[in-house]
DNA sequence: GCCTCAGTACTCGGATAATGTCTGTCCGAGTGGGCATGG
DNA sequence: CCATGCCCACTCGGACAGACATTATCCGAGTACTGAGGC
């Protein structure tokens, strides 16, 4: 049960998005440098961001991606099951249909109790996930160390790539 | 963020050794043989049990796997800790030590806003599970299904292998 | 008849292959800007 | 000097290998039963 490292590198580079100029748009290339990662896989990390709407994307010289939406309306649920995938981390095989007086006509993902229980906790998982936006991690972050906004628009200024 | 499919397998084994009787132990053979699955590996995910100390196992004839301590002791963390580890599902490998301004000094995966949230996440779903134990599930099924305990033995009774 | 002892079948336990997913990289399609050219 | 059209550099997007974890299997070490043999 370990989650993909993308994770990671989508969601500082969807904070760091959220710092850019409005209207500006900032290359795959350039959110690798920040973080000194593999800027072909970060941008495979972001396509499937966009796939699931979260980012936008524009080819071309001064293209690149930027936020689809405002940060108040990304939870980081979102990032994360775009990365992830909506699949559940429980995958119930249905195992008691292979058992003795399995019914064919039953759906154990639903009736069994093992996956019930194991599904209520993946559900506050997604409820916690659901409950923080990127707007709120940017504030807190914002309130701990107030320089990184400017901090951060002048690093990718002064970037030469 | 796919959790192993042997987490099934034990949780359900767990939950029919709940149902043989006191001082019986059951093989690993039996137990595969009741969901159709394969006995090695079956086995070695019982063997995570035993090292997770939440089963005891016997070699030798009449030998076989036996739960280590009472359903009310066993929660479901308990289970899933044992076969998928204790680690935790988001990685944190502290992007923001790369990044500019990144001290070596400072634990980012205490301060890092993004992990301390996914952290939180991850917790609440620890917490759900830690609070389900073993006994609470098989008090469910036997409720809703009161013939299983006995056509569990009975079938494990007349089983040949 | 009872005890002793060797043989045997059975069980777990860890070491060993096969498969699938995740990680990482590369090249092509499309777009916008920049520059030379002509009016 | 200004409009126009071509060329080029830049970007994303998906197709292509390598590394790692998971899945699956097999064989060996140890144990309790079973039966024969002796007292």
């Amino acid at each position: 049960m370990r989650m993909g490292e993308g994770v990671e590198w989508a969601l500082h580079s969807c904070l760091n998005l959220t710092w850019i100029e409005p209207g500006e748009a900032m290359t795959a290339a350039r959110l690798a440098a920040f973080y000194q990662l593999p800027p072909a896989y970060l941008n495979k990390q972001l396509q499937a961001l966009v796939r699931a709407g979260i980012v936008t994307s524009t080819p071309g010289p001064r293209g690149g991606f930027r936020l689809a939406r405002a940060p108040e309306e990304i939870t980081l649920l979102d990032v994360v099951t775009a990365i992830e995938g909506t699949g559940e981390a429980f995958r119930c095989d249905e195992v008691l249909r292979r058992g003795p007086g399995g019914r064919e006509d039953v759906d154990y993902r639903q009736q069994c109790v093992v996956a019930q229980s194991m599904r209520r906790a993946e559900l506050a998982w997604r409820k916690e996930l659901a409950g923080r936006t990127l707007a709120e991690v940017k504030a807190t972050v914002e309130k701990r160390h107030p320089g990184t906004p400017a901090s951060t628009r002048s690093w990718f200024a002064g970037l030469r790539t």
